[in-house]
DNA sequence: CGATCCCATAGAAAACGTCTATAGCTAGAC
DNA sequence: GTCTAGCTATAGACGTTTTCTATGGGATCG
């Protein structure tokens, strides 16, 4: 069955003349009066009355208009929603993201994504890397916001470098000095957060790789709680810097040097599918957005969204 | 656009390979191939990513995968309602009916067709036979059950023939007598029905005819008010016979009949457009119903209406 | 009675879909 | 490394279908 047969059939059932109808879809008349009685050969029933003054529908006819429309209508939905992902004017994405990115960087993104294509509708799923990494990997995100991760059937675009900061409260004897070494560090309450984050280890190591045992700790399962807890004066913290920007110029908190020890850092990146051919419709959208924002303005983010 | 390449594009979709789905789908995998080469390239969007282990849906598939599905849906649903029709087991069925009709022989009609066809959603329209006639012309209802009427447009199948029969109080002196004559009952109070309705016309013509003017006459608009005005033994009536079955068996209502004067009669048919071809589906199967019923049978109906 | 407006049909040319056979590619086995 | 297996893509031939132009047949209307 072609799909111009079906359409035939309704534009001669609205215009009872298949001359004119035949005019409407610029084809011969002919031409339409054979795809007419193919579609009725096919259904093994005359759709049409022939009469002198044109065509009239017949009770069979008439059973399978709605039927007609309700097809037609789905293909033509279905080529608008091709146009609208093309061009990203409409459609769905769903963004994978780890706590860090989704809380302190998605926000000033999707702000400006949501500007720039309001139609797109936006989803987020958070988790950790790993987590995430999964989600891809079954097709329940099309793209996340990661560290950098290896996997045979991902690829990924470098967004930028987030640097872990020592921050301490304003009141704390750390905050009037320029610098700090490390053992100074060791020797405060260290505050940690969420255990089974890619930051924990990283912050672990640190002081493994520099024979420094921190001596007290806390833990707590999420950064703004941490944050609460420095802001409190309960310890001092490493932190990603994208998650402390609005404190640190809002000056609830202060970061300090740490001299004698190499810059911690991880590099955020976005993958997705290496198997999905180039990236299409919303999510090239998205991916234009990423690199639109050079690094050092994506790093800028958080402090716009801790206005917010 | 073919039907088949969208089949072929939820198939493969489905199955993720080309080669399985092509098998299903009783084609070879080269013709399955070309059917989404050739649905892409109109679609003018890749709808799936070719890997080593087969055919991943893009995103621009994804999008695409519900409106292909509604599409088929909505024509195999199409296919099945015309079998639907054909073999009458479901559809609609739009009857159009003079009064005298649609309130005592229809019930008894539509009972047994409901029995037969309990899938036919039945839509009965009443209304004097000029104006059921005008729906008809204008596809309101798609068979209609009236007097006979002459239209070029219309063909019409005999179903049976109402007389007009006198009916009296039991108590009436009528009701001893075996027969009267017509200048008894001109001499008589008559009821007449509905002014606008042909056998009021029927009525007045068969006096006017016997040269006999009815001396007292009361009017009601509908049928039931009158048999219970002649009930209440407030004048006598002429009524069509399907109407006063009940009220006959009953012993509410006398028969008297009229020695000198001819029968007064009407054809009742069923009409419809003659631009329609043959009956279909659910018509056919409702003018089966009436042919089946022969005359007398059916103008048995209303007694066996009134006992519901 | 001829002009006009319908749809149906005929026949030829073009387009398309389908087949078989084969190529090209990659992953995994040995 | 090579071979095999399992994908999809491509090539070329064949047959059907679609489409066109031109024309027929019938009814309506001035």
């Amino acid at each position: 069955m072609l799909l111009a047969q079906v359409e035939g059939f309704l534009e001669v059932a609205r215009r009872g003349n298949v001359s004119r109808a035949a005019e409407a879809m610029f084809v011969t008349q002919p031409t339409l009066t054979a795809r007419l009685h193919a579609l009725e050969r096919e259904l093994g029933e005359p759709l049409f009355a022939r009469t002198r003054r044109g065509m009239r529908l017949t009770d069979a006819g008439r059973a399978f208009l709605p039927y007609a429309e309700r097809a037609m209508r789905a293909v033509r939905d279905g080529r608008q929603a091709l146009t609208d992902a093309r061009s990203a004017s409409a459609g769905r994405l769903v963004l994978g993201a780890a706590p860090a990115v989704s809380t302190y960087v998605l926000p000033a993104l999707l702000q400006r994504f949501a500007a720039a294509y309001p139609r797109i509708e936006v989803a987020v799923r958070t988790g950790h890397s790993e987590d995430v990494l999964q989600m891809l990997l079954r097709e329940e995100v099309q793209l996340a916001m990661v560290r950098t991760m290896r996997h045979p059937d991902i690829e990924s675009i470098p967004l930028y470098e987030e640097a872990l900061v020592l921050v301490v409260a304003p009141g704390h004897p750390f905050a009037k000095r320029s610098s700090v070494g490390i053992a100074d560090v060791a020797s405060e309450r260290l505050i940690f957060f969420d255990r089974t984050s890619s930051y924990y280890e990283l912050t672990q190591s640190f002081f493994l790789s520099l024979g420094v045992t921190p001596r007290e700790v806390m833990e707590l399962d999420n950064i703004e709680s941490a944050k609460k807890m420095v802001e409190r004066r309960l310890g001092i913290a490493l932190l990603p810097r994208t998650a402390v920007a609005g404190e640190l110029a809002a000056k609830t908190l202060t970061q300090v040097a740490v001299t004698d020890a190499p810059a911690m850092s991880q590099k955020i990146v976005a993958i997705r599918r290496r198997d999905q051919g180039r990236p299409s419709g919303t999510v090239a959208a998205f991916v234009n957005l990423l690199r639109e924002s050079d690094p050092a303005a994506v790093t800028n983010f958080p402090s716009s969204a801790a206005k917010a």
